[in-house]
RNA sequence: GGAGAGAUGGCCGAGCGGUUUAAGGCGGCGGUCUUGAAAACCGUUGAUGCUUAAAACAUCCGGGGGUUCGAAUCCCUCUCUCUCCGCCA
């Protein structure tokens, strides 16, 4: 949620900040809204003030006739208080609404554009290998060997599931191990297992509800969410809650898997695993005061790069244009590594920073010291990463022509003395 | 799933219809004393809205609804926690 003050001050500013994400923004009726708000909050406040004059002075009276008129006139006064109430209620209803489904404003310095056409390519890292054959997909590696079944996943589950077998699963689960321990020993987060099913509150607090509630998995029974990603319960974990300064940067890599409808993209990239249900990703978040977040983010994006230059993978750093960015986002920088079986940059961490966009939405806070005003702290989040999508891009880039995988240096510790998958 | 108990400020804990603008303790912060520290003593100690800020005012005793002139306190309801039993990776 954005701030209310800035519409309430700096109304025009906001609407022309708003236009750079191209999408249509309610300003002026929230602006209406809030100013019918306060006006019927003052006016309840002053009646609630008056009956509380009104029924100390008949716990103070001794005579009969004046107790009872007195009563009467408190009771004129609920009736008051009381319509005024539900008249506030309903507005504060519709206020809360439509502020729920205003996106964040971009920083600054992110560069204005319509959509993902005009994002812009910061630089490239790790060359691409040279092959001396054809490099084939992941996909079709996956099928000779026996080391993904598509057929059986859709079997169990439906379109868009697969099962991994053999070297394949085994890989994921050293990506899994690889990229915690790296973030955990030499970047200082801590780790945290979370919930896989958290409440409504939780995916209001980080953005996704109530705007994208098609995109996820739901258990009607318990009013459970399935997280489409660790940032959700991992933000949430401080949600209402004040946090002393010296607690800061929190920083969490949580290991989870994650579900997603993907309903808007039905039809597409159906080919391989780039694009599931379900798929696990590890995830970095930060909780950070206003004034470290902007180097929280660039320190976050080298975390998760190093994870790429330690497996050796090509890969590039994408600065997202204001049209592309996340509803919660101030600020994003995607990373993609290059498969050269699918010749296809694909997307493997997404990393942002909110400001206090989430904050102000689960009521995170910090206090400078004893006796200063809370504050709302920022939150940063990014994959560390996203397992797919490195699996596709370790396959591709490291197959050998006999359809062999070699396996990268910095996951030998976890695979023992095999050399290849 | 069955039975019972409970939910009060950072924590513990009183409070059972109107001096509660929530007692008392612990912890935190400031001070006195001290070479310094401890102890002791004194003071202070939440959130939200409105406000340039402060003051003032309003709201907050798990959530929602009700009774009443007036609710932390009475009634209904939901949620959660704990104890015991049953079931179960």
């Amino acid at each position: 949620m954005i701030d209310i003050k800035l519409i309430r001050e700096q109304r025009e500013f906001v609407k022309k900040e708003m236009e750079k994400l191209f999408v249509p923004v309610q300003i002026d009726e929230i602006y209406e809204f809030d100013e019918s708000k306060r006006k019927l909050l003052y006016d309840t406040e002053c009646l609630r003030n008056t009956r509380k004059i009104l029924s100390k002075e008949i716990a103070a009276e001794k005579n009969e006739e004046v107790i009872l008129a007195k009563k009467n006139e408190v009771k004129r006064i609920n009736e008051l208080i009381k319509t005024q109430e539900d008249e506030l209620s309903a507005i504060e209803q519709k206020l809360n609404a439509l502020m729920l489904n205003v996106p964040n404003l971009p920083d600054s310095d992110v560069p204005v554009g319509r959509d993902e056409t005009e994002n812009v390519v910061v630089s490239y890292f790790n060359a691409k290998k040279k092959f001396d054959f054809k490099p084939k997909t992941h996909f079709e590696i996956g099928e000779k060997r026996d080391l993904i079944d598509f057929e059986r996943g859709v079997k169990i589950s439906g379109t868009r599931f697969y099962v991994l077998k053999k070297g394949f699963a085994k890989l994921q689960r050293a990506l899994i191990n690889f990229m915690l321990d790296t973030h955990i020993t030499y970047h200082d987060y801590e780790e945290v297992y979370p919930p896989y099913m958290v409440n409504e509150a939780c995916l209001v607090g980080t953005g996704q509800l109530p705007k994208f509630s098609d995109t996820l998995y739901k258990d009607d029974d318990s009013g459970l969410w399935f997280v489409p990603t660790a940032e959700v319960p991992v933000t949430n974990m401080y949600r209402d809650e004040i946090i002393d300064i010296k607690m800061l940067p929190i920083k969490h890599a949580a290991y989870t898997a994650c579900f997603r409808k993907e309903k808007m993209s039905a039809g597409k990239d159906t080919r391989g695993i780039k694009r599931g249900h379900q798929f696990d990703k590890v995830e970095l978040v930060k909780i950070t005061t206003p004034e470290t977040a902007k180097d929280e983010l660039f320190n976050l994006i080298n975390d998760v790069q190093d994870i790429l230059n330690r497996l050796d993978i090509p890969h590039r750093l994408v600065k997202i244009c204001t049209g592309d960015l996340s509803f919660s986002a101030k600020e994003k920088y995607d990373v993609e590594v290059y498969a050269p079986g699918m010749d296809e940059w694909l997307e493997v961490s997404s990393c942002s920073n909110f400001g206090s966009f989430q904050a102000r939405r689960a009521n995170i806070k910090f206090k400078r010291d004893k006796n200063s005003k809370a504050e709302f702290v920022n939150t940063l989040n990014g994959s560390g990463l996203a397992l797919p999508r490195v699996m596709i891009a370790i396959i591709e880039n490291y197959q050998t022509k006999d359809g062999y995988i070699r396996i990268p240096n910095s996951l030998k510790p976890y695979f023992g003395i095999e050399e290849f998958i």
